[in-house]
RNA sequence: GGGGCCGUAGUCUAGCUUGGUAGGAUGCGAGGCUUGGGCCCUCGUGGUCCUGGGUUCAAAUCCCAGCGGCCCCA
């Protein structure tokens, strides 16, 4: 017996081990390192395919991909206040070269809006060249005091995807801040992750930033995971470091900037939104191997057998040429059904599964993961019926993952109402609000460990709606959730 | 930041209260029997009992510190 899987709905957090580890994607816990976990080749792989996704659409975009040195001098970090107050209990320091203590100590970054604004004051001058769009793939390192999570909240956070841009005026970085929240708009619409965006509370926005806007998803216990943020700058971190620009009218200002940001939680969100009891479930774009090739041994003769395998390799290569990440697991000593499981807990979409009945009859057994449900095609048809397939299971994961979400998202109209649901179960609220800092801190502190999370971004309707807290005309909802 | 639980083979775990030869399952290797959803049998393999210190004739076991993991609360 194989370590039991836990209850992927009721036990997420035993679930979420156990899937990264027996689906080899991160061993975490092991390395003695606190809160650092290792990428093996399968999670390396599917990590890669999500980068790809998006390099894909920041390129396309007009990023930049740069890469900026690890370490930061404690003259740079000591040069901006509030910014670095923000992160001051969380930076790793390097004190020693060697032996000797370092006469400038060097923080490991746990984020990269001082390096890069410190060279973009180097390098940018006029407006002429802006906007400027940069952005890096890198890790990036917080002390994290306690409660370590692997891939939710880790001290070395691996695949840190930032983006760091500059413009002439806060009217243009302000207008970069909505590209930046479509961008990932379609990246997690992609991954068929669902997300609500959310204008963070004054007290929770990032350090330096004028404003930061959040994505937000639920795990399957109905805690919100914050998955991306993009920040608007103002001129923080320019003024600081002197990026000096001329504009349009021959005057000089110091620049403006923004600054976006996915992390490894992406990648747990992935796997954690579309998994099931019996293991991942990983959509067909991002799934390291797409279709699975089982072939199942003659009880006959080995000479049948032999045929089987051989079209089992056949198979596999007509899907290798179309470019499909296929595999034939042609291992003789272990049992079709305990490829079954394997491959079942990876997550692979699709599984075809040969053997002599198929062979004889020219026909193609297919799995789909995702819906536990097997079909028989004519071999002729398999190309068109995989390409149909992938479709389908990406819209089906999107689906599901999309209209559990929406029954978790619940609006209360008082206080009481609210209380119901929250005594309940574990969901995203939204209640009318006025907006006001005071009565967005008492709903903060009304109920132990439910957050704000903020406010809607997009404009909801809300006339002849009355803030919960004051009673006053509300501008807009809170939302709240509990948090991971 | 406060509190709780825990660390024994690759994995899961017994043993710890009451100190005295570390046992099982699974995995892995060999063989047999099976083979369209975790079958069964035989043999073999596998351990710095998290680390360091202390108590003791003797420590997986008791004490202290550290490291690491999980959970609850801020």
């Amino acid at each position: 017996m194989k370590k039991p899987s836990s209850k992927y709905g009721e036990e997420f957090s035993e679930w979420l081990d156990w899937i990264l580890d027996s689906a080899e994607i991160y061993d975490y816990g092991r390395y003695p390192v606190k809160g650092m976990g290792v990428w093996r080749p399968y999670g390396f792989k599917i990590r890669e395919l999500v980068i790809n996704r998006l390099r894909e659409l920041l390129n396309s975009t007009g990023h930049e991909e740069v890469l900026f040195p690890l370490l930061i001098t404690e003259d740079m970090i000591r040069r901006e206040s509030e910014h670095i107050k923000g992160f001051e209990n969380q930076v790793y320091w390097v004190t020693h070269g060697g032996l000797e203590p370092l006469d400038v100590k060097l923080a490991l970054r746990p984020t990269s809006e001082i390096p890069i604004t410190y060279m973009e004051s180097l390098w940018h001058h006029s407006y002429k060249e802006l906007p400027k769009k940069y952005y890096q793939i890198v890790s990036m390192f917080r002390y994290e005091t306690k409660m370590t999570k692997a891939l939710i909240r880790l001290r070395e956070v691996t695949t840190f995807k930032e983006a760091h841009t500059l413009h002439e005026s806060f009217e243009d970085a302000d207008r970069q801040v909505l590209e930046a929240v479509d961008i990932y708009k379609r990246f997690f619409d992609d991954l068929g992750i669902p997300y609500i965006i959310s204008k963070r509370p004054e007290w929770d926005k990032f350090p330096g930033a004028l404003y930061t806007i959040a994505f937000d998803t639920l795990m399957p216990d109905g805690k919100a995971l914050q998955i991306g943020t993009v920040h608007h700058l103002g001129q923080t971190f320019t003024r600081i470091f002197e990026v000096v620009i001329y504009r349009r009218d021959g005057s000089r200002d110091f620049g403006w900037q923004t600054s976006y940001g996915v992390s490894d939680r992406v990648i747990a969100s992935l796997i954690a939104i579309h998994g099931d009891d019996k293991g991942a479930v990983i959509p067909p774009k991002y799934a390291p191997i797409q279709i699975v090739i089982v072939p199942i041994p003659s009880t006959e003769s080995e000479e049948e057998t032999d045929k089987v395998w051989n079209y089992a390799l056949e198979i596999e290569r007509e899907l290798k040429e179309k470019n499909l990440r296929a595999k034939a697991d042609l291992d003789r000593e272990s049992k079709p059904v305990d490829k079954f499981y394997k491959y079942e807990i990876k997550g692979v979409p699709i599984r075809i599964e040969i053997g002599p009945r198929e062979l004889k009859e020219e026909k193609i057994t297919l799995f789909r993961r995702d819906l536990f449900k097997r079909e028989t095609i004519d071999r002729k048809d398999l190309l068109k019926r995989i390409f149909e397939l992938f479709d389908e299971i990406e819209n089906n994961l999107k689906k599901r993952a999309w209209e559990y979400f929406k029954s978790k998202i619940r609006r209360a109209y008082t206080l009481e109402e609210a209380e119901k649901i929250i005594n309940k179960e574990s969901v995203i609220i939204e209640m009318p609000w006025c907006g006001s800092y005071s009565c967005g801190i008492k709903l903060s502190e009304k109920w132990q460990g439910i957050d704000l999370l903020g406010s809607s971004l997009e404009n909801i309707d809300t006339k002849d709606l009355k803030c919960v807290i004051c009673g006053k005309p509300a501008k807009t909802f809170a939302r709240l959730a509990r948090k991971y």
